[in-house]
DNA sequence: AAAAAAGTGAACTGATCAGTTTATATTCGT
DNA sequence: ACGAATATAAACTGATCAGTTCACTTTTTT
């Protein structure tokens, strides 16, 4: 046979069983996730599930591992590293609470924060290729800024997570709760630019 | 049969089965826990605890009303009203840090964030029973400082969700996925120390 | 002490669900 | 077109678990 082409195959059920199985658990978590319902979902048998993965938590680790890359993308361009802080802070936060807010950001991390006891090593790793990595970004923009005399920052680690956090207020923890769950553009705005306002009463120079 | 009597004697099992539910549900989620075993930890029989309550929904839905009903309680003495800003706030953000991180403050949260969906309402009177008292009192407090003069706020609503988010900085999600779960003093009052010396910047006069 | 109320334990029911098996059908390389 | 790999549907197994039942014991009331 030629893997080419197996590979392609293959390729194809294995991409419809994650989607499928991504849906489901995204919806139901993974208790609530009937494999039934899963392969329903992706168009496939249950045989042919269970030929791609041992057993269910596989599957699971499989669709939170590439739900977590697709998160580490999105957080491309959320910086303009040169721009001021002022505007560059405050549009990374409105984007930031947009992340927090949006379905994709309300699932993962219900589905982690439930599961995390159940998977060790799931938090973890949905932690190093989200939250981490903004982190990380935020922090090299930081430098780059007081570099320019534009923050003064002692505990670069602090201040991200701070900045971060303020862009929960409120908001996400009603999502979280099933309080609220869409929000207008003047909450997330009022949200946003309270945590530029404060970090930058905090930090600016 | 005196009406006494049979109070106290239905309320001590009564009391029993919420004990044992509790540690069950606390330590297994929903899902993980099974009815035998809340049984077992209460010392009671399956059959006596459906004698209370009708089925395992319903068991729950007490337990997490007692869970909050005692954070209520454990939000007094948070805040010394009339002390100035500098010292009060600092005072209450460990406060708050040492609650968000106590074993207590992650369960609850936990098991609210992973029952959300599945019971509407009880996100809705972890808040209002948590913090929502909480926040009124903070509110409170700005308010008094205002008239004093040692705090300018305009959105006090936004102010104390603010307050309470930092202090989650960090600590709390690292709690929540599982990549930590003891925190040293030093770490606390870092946090606790950041998010009062944040607020100070923004708010205070 | 007798009657009534509350509790017990163990077995049982019925449902759900993960994972397997099997007999059959489809797809694909050659 | 043929044979091999792959997929499918459906039935099945075994386990778990919520909730019920029942024959019996303990506790409380009077």
């Amino acid at each position: 046979m030629n893997i080419q082409a197996s590979s392609t195959r293959t390729g194809r059920k294995m991409a419809q069983v994650l989607e499928g199985a991504r849906e489901i658990f995204m919806r139901d978590g993974f208790d609530g996730a009937s494999v039934d319902d899963i392969a329903r979902s992706a168009g496939v048998s249950k045989a042919t599930l269970y030929n791609y993965f041992p057993d269910k938590r596989m599957l699971f680790m499989e669709v939170a591992k590439a739900e977590c890359c697709r998160q580490e993308q999105a957080t491309d361009e959320m910086l303009a590293m040169s721009a001021p802080p002022d505007q560059a802070l405050r549009n990374a936060a409105e984007r930031m609470v947009r992340l927090f807010v949006s379905p994709f950001g309300k699932n993962v991390f219900r589905i982690c924060v439930a599961e995390a006891e159940r998977f060790p090593g799931i938090g973890q790793e949905f932690w190093e290729s989200g939250p981490a990595p903004v982190r990380q970004k935020m922090i090299a923009y930081f430098k780059q800024a007081m570099d320019r005399g534009e923050l003064k920052i002692d505990d670069l680690d602090l201040a991200a997570d701070q900045f971060a956090e303020l862009c929960k207020s409120d908001l996400f923890v009603k999502l979280l709760l099933g309080i609220q769950d869409t929000f207008s553009d003047d909450e997330i705005k009022r949200v946003a630019n309270g945590a530029a306002d404060m970090f930058m009463a905090r930090y600016g120079t």
